[in-house]
DNA sequence: TATTAAATTTAGACTCGTCTAAATTTCGTT
DNA sequence: AACGAAATTTAGACGAGTCTAAATTTAATA
């Protein structure tokens, strides 16, 4: 049985890896959890001990098969809880992330298959991330950026890259969510701006926006 | 802000007092926590100087009017999870204490408040137990024992008194619920058994079982 | 390739919650 | 009132998770 903060590091890894695709170093989980590079260190000892890394000094940090299992169950419970916050107690995109940081602890399998059930077998989350299953699969979709639509070009919001609490803010106030359909009316060389019709108006967003917004054409 | 452990440690002071109407022993606290004399004055120590209690040297500690707020929230949320579990992921009686042991402590006071509204402000927990409201206030209503009840009379299950899993199992197996209707249809005077009329069959309950059953007149 | 900068590990210490064993206080009983 | 038992506290220690500062290894580059 691993610690709440046994588990977080697992989940630090693993992203990491997904990110990287390589081994995780000291530095860059000690910048996740927010903590030194000698407490890392000592983490690592630990969790390798407890097979759920292989960790060699100097050389980083990667999961064992155990220990991606765990990771994805956490990230299957995170996304989950951020589902049912959204769906069921009318939580606002930016603020499940930190509520299901803490319900992802909660240990029990079968609380998380009745919450799946009960959600009716979500395949995304609220951010469209997709939701692994028991064993750890994701379902995975194909998704393009909205600055990829060609003029005239249709599609429908199903994720966000970006989680970043101030850019959710801001699609809020945009009234644009998971489901949003947009049309592209002109897209600018010069800045990459982009103006789409959405919800009866015309809009343009930076850059910056629409290569955070995941689309499936239409 | 208080330790997942420190939070435990108020919830069996407010048990204590509930139940003896005065200041907690440090072995009734010790016997609850199921740890030794010595960590609990320990942790009077601290949880008086953060003035959750009033702790004086071998003479037991009582909840501070903060600290009693804190422990009535705690059992807020755990009622409110527990009747979550119960009722939306058709969990069974004696399963959702332990998971509700866990969730209580998620931290979010605007959680709580979604979540009482998603189970349409429930006054009363699967067990029967009174729900406070966010200002530590309980709707008590009066409840008699399934044994006060005179032959010939009928009444409803409103909760049990007893939260013994072994008791709740088989009540399960008896398919006695909460809302199950009785009627007493003899009273043995020799070993105080009773026997009631419940769904369309005739059963004897045991003073044990009998006394163990809060009842609503009908 | 030699030197320096960056990354990482080691050493030693601190807090939290816990323990056992010994000392102290309280209380029930004679 | 005084004794012995029970309850409680004190003393000292430990593991988990963390920290800072110093030592070591790796990587970058001159």
């Amino acid at each position: 049985m691993l610690s709440f903060t046994e588990e977080n590091y697992l989940k630090a890894i693993y992203k990491i890896h997904e990110r990287t695709k390589s081994a995780a170093s000291t530095n860059a989980i000690a910048e996740i959890m927010k903590t030194t590079a000698a407490s890392v260190t000592d983490m690592m000892r630990k969790l390798a001990q407890k097979e759920m890394i292989q960790y060699e000094k100097y050389k980083g940090s990667r999961l064992t098969a155990q220990g991606a299992l765990l990771a994805t169950a956490l990230i299957r419970r995170h996304r989950l809880w951020e589902t049912f916050l959204a769906d069921k107690l009318n939580f606002s995109w930016e603020e499940v992330h930190e509520l299901a940081e803490q319900l992802e602890h909660i240990n029990s399998e079968k609380l998380i298959e009745r919450l799946d059930e009960f959600l009716d077998f979500p395949k995304y989350d609220p951010h469209g991330d997709p939701i692994p299953n028991a064993d750890g699969k994701f379902t995975i979709r194909e998704q393009l950026m909205l600055s990829q639509l060609q003029i005239g070009e249709k599609g429908a919001l199903i994720g966000v890259k970006n989680h970043n609490d101030e850019f959710l803010s801001y699609l809020n106030e945009l009234k644009i969510k998971l489901g949003s359909e947009f049309e592209v009316i002109n897209k600018v060389l010069y800045d990459k701006s982009i103006k789409v019709h959405l919800n009866n108006q015309e809009i343009v967003l930076s850059e910056k926006v629409s290569t955070n917004l995941m689309i499936k054409k239409l």
